[in-house]
DNA sequence: GTCTATATCGCGATAGAC
DNA sequence: GTCTATCGCGATATAGAC
């Protein structure tokens, strides 16, 4: 995805490319998640998908697309699941309340995937150099989820009682920037961080909890 | 740095070895700096510092431990910037304004390298990997940057008033991940994030703020 | 359109001459 | 202490068989 939406129709393919092709991305999706990027080949990726590395690359110019690719499928079914609005705009949304039980949902989900974590951690930051190749992505994917972060955090700041100030977009920041490094903190250490409560505790100490959520127990450092 | 702290004597070098070393580390810290661990070849660093990649295996025995040794250095420098407690035990302590006044130092100086910045954003990531050459080093360095600042957090709440509860290491994870996490959003769009001044209002909103100081103007989201 | 086989490149690392 | 020569490896690109 190096331009924004897709406005272009992707090129016609066969019924058993079609399938050649999904083989492809799931085993691609499976081994990145297992090893990471760099450590997976384009051997070990078409041996999985029941082929040979030349053989994928009839499907996927190279590496990088392939990787984009596996991004991309995962990020849309995410992001049906906690922001309707992105893909059905005309859809009903639903409460602040519920929206925050999703994207605490989210983290809870990210927290069996492990593998998939530790792949966007590792590119987030790669993807940083406007050289690599899914930069643009990244950039867009950050732009989005911002967005959709602010608006959640204004229908929370509106819902609050006493009424919260404070910049939204300020909070949407910090909020994504908490959500990225505790991240990196619980893959380094998966016992000692759970990553839900510091992200609930974090809303909570800056007022914008659950409107009548009482949160019982304490948080682990 | 594989173990903690470095209990062994280094084995003695000559006077011209010892100059060679420093170069190739100088050489090898603007490498990484400037493009990553893997897109750096050890014919890159060696060419940069004038000898042949042969040559600069005879003083590091391989690109990992290089790596190590430049980070280090790094590390050493702001640690000692920041927390002089853990070089010098016996040295006076900072009141609680100073040391978090040196904090957004660090913050702003590391706005000055982003080429260094990238280079931990990568290596944080990529190293939460348990068989990655630097794993048990970033597993140390978040491990005493979480103690220290807790430290900084208890000084700030005990100086805040009106007092402020919760665990001060709770805070300080919260901290240490929302400063990771700006980075990347920094890394991705410089011009559209100031890192210090959001660090300086997530404390502020949690009470943290220093202890008379008057933000005037608001925070670029 | 789909895939195999082959060739080339640059990498980290080692051995041994000087 | 530094070099040349060389190894095995993985990523990538191309030619052409089916």
């Amino acid at each position: 995805m190096s331009e924004p939406p897709e406005s272009e129709t992707p090129p016609p393919r066969s019924p058993k490319g079609e399938r050649t092709r999904a083989r492809i991305l799931d085993s691609a999706t499976e081994l990145f998640s297992r090893s990471g990027f760099h450590a997976v080949s384009l051997r070990d990726i078409a041996a999985h998908a029941g082929l040979t590395h030349a053989g994928l690359l009839h499907h996927f110019p190279g590496k990088d697309s392939l990787l984009i690719e596996v991004l991309g499928r995962r990020d849309r079914t995410d992001a049906q699941a906690v922001f309707p609005g992105i893909t059905h705009p005309g859809a009903p949304e639903p409460g602040p309340d519920e929206r925050l039980r999703r994207l605490v949902g989210l983290v809870v989900r990210n927290s069996r995937t492990p593998g998939l974590v530790a792949l966007y951690a590792k590119l987030s930051a790669e993807a940083t150099d406007p050289g690599h190749p899914a930069h643009h992505y990244f950039r867009e994917r950050y732009r989005v989820l911002r967005e959709e972060l602010t608006v959640l955090v204004e229908a929370l700041q509106a819902a609050s009682r006493p009424p919260v100030q404070g910049d939204p977009a300020v909070t949407a920041r910090q909020l994504l920037a908490l959500m990225d490094g505790l991240q990196t903190q619980w893959l380094l250490e998966p016992d000692a961080v759970v990553m839900e409560d510091l992200v609930t505790d974090f809303l909570h100490r800056l007022g914008l909890g659950p409107a009548a959520g009482a949160e019982g127990g304490g948080v682990s450092p």
